[in-house]
DNA sequence: AATTAATGTTTACAAAGTAAACATTTTCCT
DNA sequence: AGGAAAATGTTTACTTTGTAAACATTAATT
C-alpha cells in the first residue's frame, strides 16, 4: 500500500471507463473501481466530488472521441455522421451516458453543455457546405433533421443487435452507413 | 395495517409510474413506493420478482400510450410521429426507460420486444401508404429514416428544454411538430 | 372445518455511496 | 535543512436500498 500514486484520478477514470464500456454504467461501482486501481475504497473522493462527477468524466471522454469526427467537415460530411454512428455502436453504454438519460444534470457541468453545442455546430457547419444559400432557419431545420436521423439511427441499429430476428435489411444499413446517409438525410 | 388489498400490484405500479414520471427512474425506490402504497417494504415481492420487473411494467405502460397513436395511420401518418414526439416530451423519464438505455435486458421480456416491433410496424405501414409502389428494401430504408428522425428529434427537443440559451428556432419546431415533420421526413 | 395457497409483515443482511477522522507524503516557506 | 501546511491515501463507520427468509393472516379449495 504505497501512498501517493501519480495520476490516480486518470487511473480511476480509466478503470471506470473500461468497466462502463464493457458492462454499462450500472456495473460501475466505487469499490470495484478502487479495487482495480489498487487503492482504498474512498481514495476516489480526494479527486472527484462524487460518483456523478465520475460519470461526467466519462461523458467528456466520449465527446473527445465524437468530436474527432469533425475533421474535414466540408468535403466529408457524411463521414461525420458515420463516425458518430460508429461511436454509438462501438461504445453503446458511453453513448447512453451522453444521450440516453437526463439523470446527469447537465447544468451542473457547463463544459459538457459546451461539448454538446460543439458537436451540434459541426452539423450546422456541414449543412451550410451543401446548402450555402439557405436561410438560418432552413439550415437549422435541416441540421436538426440530420442530427435527429443520425442519432435515432443509432438507437435502431443498436437494438437490432440485441434482438434476434431483426430484419436483415438493417444489416445492410449498418454495413453501408455512408451510402445510407447520402441516400436519405445528407442531400 | 389491513392485510390483502385488492390490486396491490396495480397500485404499486401506479405509484412507481407517478414517481418515475415526476422525478425519473433513479428516484424510484422500493421503500418509497411501498410507503406511498401504504404497505410494508417487501409486500412488493409477492407480486413482482424484482425491481427490474417493475421497470418492465412501466415500459409496458409507456407503450400503451405510444401505440394509441397508431389509429388512423393511413391518412394521418405525421400525426403518429407528432404523437410519438409529444409522448417523449411529456414523459421524458418513461421515454428514457423505453429507449434510453440498454440496461433492461429486453430478451428477458419477450412481450416488450413485441411492443417495439408493433410500434415500428406502424411506421412501415405508414410509409407504405405514401410509397405504395416502393420495394420492401426502400420501404424499410425510409421507415428507418423516419423513425430515426422522430426518435432523434425527441432527444434534441428535450435537451433544448434543459439548456438555457438554446436556439429559438427549436421552439418553432416544437410548436409546429406536424408541419416540421411534413417538411422534413414525411414526404 | 381443515388444509393449502395467496398475500402481508417483520427481521435481517449485503451491496454501495460517501462522510469523518486519521496517516503519510509532498510542497513550500523561512 | 526544518517544520508547517497542503495534498493525497486509508480506516472506520453510517446510511440507503434491494431483497431474502421466516413468520402471520386472509382467502380459496376440497
Amino acid at each position: 500500500m504505497s501512498y501517493h500514486k501519480k495520476n490516480l484520478k486518470e487511473k480511476l477514470v480509466e478503470v471506470a471507463w473500461n468497466i462502463c464500456v464493457a458492462e454499462s454504467w450500472e456495473k460501475v461501482n466505487m469499490r470495484e473501481v478502487a479495487k482495480k486501481a489498487r487503492v482504498s475504497n474512498t481514495a476516489f473522493y480526494r479527486h472527484l466530488k462524487n460518483k456523478n462527477d465520475l460519470k461526467a468524466e466519462l461523458v467528456r471522454r466520449g465527446f473527445e472521441i465524437i468530436n474527432k469526427g469533425k475533421k474535414n467537415l466540408a468535403n466529408n460530411f457524411s463521414g461525420y455522421g458515420a463516425h458518430y454512428i460508429r461511436f454509438g455502436l462501438k461504445y453503446p453504454y458511453i453513448y447512453d451516458l451522453i444521450f440516453g438519460n437526463t439523470d446527469l444534470d447537465i447544468s451542473l457541468y457547463p463544459d459538457i453543455e459546451v461539448l454538446f453545442d460543439e458537436a451540434f455546430d459541426g452539423v450546422i457547419q456541414g449543412v451550410k457546405t451543401f446548402m450555402p444559400d439557405a436561410s438560418d432557419k432552413d439550415v437549422m431545420i435541416k441540421a436538426v433533421n440530420i442530427w435527429a436521423s443520425v442519432h435515432g439511427l443509432v438507437g435502431i441499429l443498436r437494438r437490432s443487435d440485441l434482438q434476434t430476428n431483426k430484419d436483415k435489411r438493417l444489416k445492410w444499413i449498418k454495413n453501408n452507413l455512408e451510402e445510407y446517409l447520402k441516400m436519405t438525410t445528407f442531400k
